[in-house]
DNA sequence: GCCCAGGAGTGCA
DNA sequence: TGCACTCATGGG
């Protein structure tokens, strides 16, 4: 089943190198996806953006499809802040996408003080190592792990496939996980999400701001990490020096729309 | 060899 | 509350 969709608001590189998502590589003209037990190719063609798959609804809701980001896209520009509006312009074609939430929580635990090309790393052998193989159009991937999965593994193992010092912070998670499930916060949102994400180990308000956005799709939700903190020092004359007041500050100014156009400004802040 | 990366936990004032 | 220190590890 192929999905077809406009391409002029869906950059299927700049939605995928934004740094939400680590589960992708390119493959010939465009890439594939890997996405909890479900694969899909996607490319850009012309003005179309064209996603293979075997689950269109799935994918429909991933992919943030109901969603019109030129209305996003105009707010931001609306602001008319410099570096924003510049942000905007390159980083239009960025989505946000609806991801699986026990997948974004363990990603997240991963990628604290650490970098991009090395998360993919570490979450790719994990899965390759203890995820179920999947078929895709004769091809086999590998599914994130369940929590219990995850749950059974030991401290070593985490280790050994490069998560470094997270190791416990993964295990003592997964266990967590595998008990209770994740489903007490379907119905959370903003602070009390946050706070409750809060209480995993290893989730601090920076992973727990990215694992509400991109898993619970809550967009007032304004992640700083060390690139926003030179978007906000360099960009936005801010003078505050704690991640927690910066990131008041932005989703004070943003409210609803944090989320995307914090996409905006990492994006055009990493390609210098 | 040094600095950095989608930071957080801990201890101490 | 607010610092300083520490944690593992590959890339540039």
């Amino acid at each position: 089943m192929i999905i077809d969709y406009p391409g002029e608001y869906f950059s299927v590189k700049d939605t995928l190198e934004c740094g939400q998502i680590f589960r992708f590589s390119p493959c010939r003209d465009g890439y594939t996806l890997v996405s909890a037990d479900k694969v899909c190719f996607l490319k850009n063609e012309g003005d179309r953006v064209y996603i293979d798959c075997d689950d269109p609804d799935y994918f429909y809701a991933y992919f943030d499809l109901d969603r019109d980001y030129k209305e996003i896209y105009s707010e931001a520009v609306n602001y008319g802040i410099p570096f924003l509006t510049h942000a905007a312009n390159k980083g239009k074609g960025i989505r946000i996408l609806n991801q699986n939430r026990e997948e974004m929580l363990f990603s997240f635990i991963i990628s604290q003080n650490n970098n991009i090309p090395r998360i993919k790393k570490t979450i790719e052998a994990i899965c390759a190592s203890i995820g179920d193989k999947i078929t895709f159009h004769g091809e086999e991937y590998s599914a994130f792990p369940s929590a219990e999965t995850l749950a059974s593994q030991s401290k070593e193992f985490f280790r050994s496939l490069g998560a470094g010092y997270r190791d416990e912070y993964l295990c003592d998670t997964a266990k967590r996980v595998a008990l209770q499930g994740i489903s007490h916060l379907d119905s959370l949102k903003g602070e009390a999400l946050k706070c409750e994400l809060m209480k995993y180990k290893g989730v601090g308000g920076k992973v727990a701001d990215c694992v509400a956005l991109f898993g619970f799709h809550d967009t007032s939700r304004f992640p700083v990490d060390t690139w926003l903190e030179k978007v906000y020092a360099e960009d936005f004359c801010g003078t505050e020096k704690s991640r927690k007041k910066m990131t008041a500050y932005f989703e004070n100014l943003f409210g609803e729309k944090s989320g995307f156009i914090q996409q905006y400004l990492f994006h055009a802040k990493r390609n210098v």
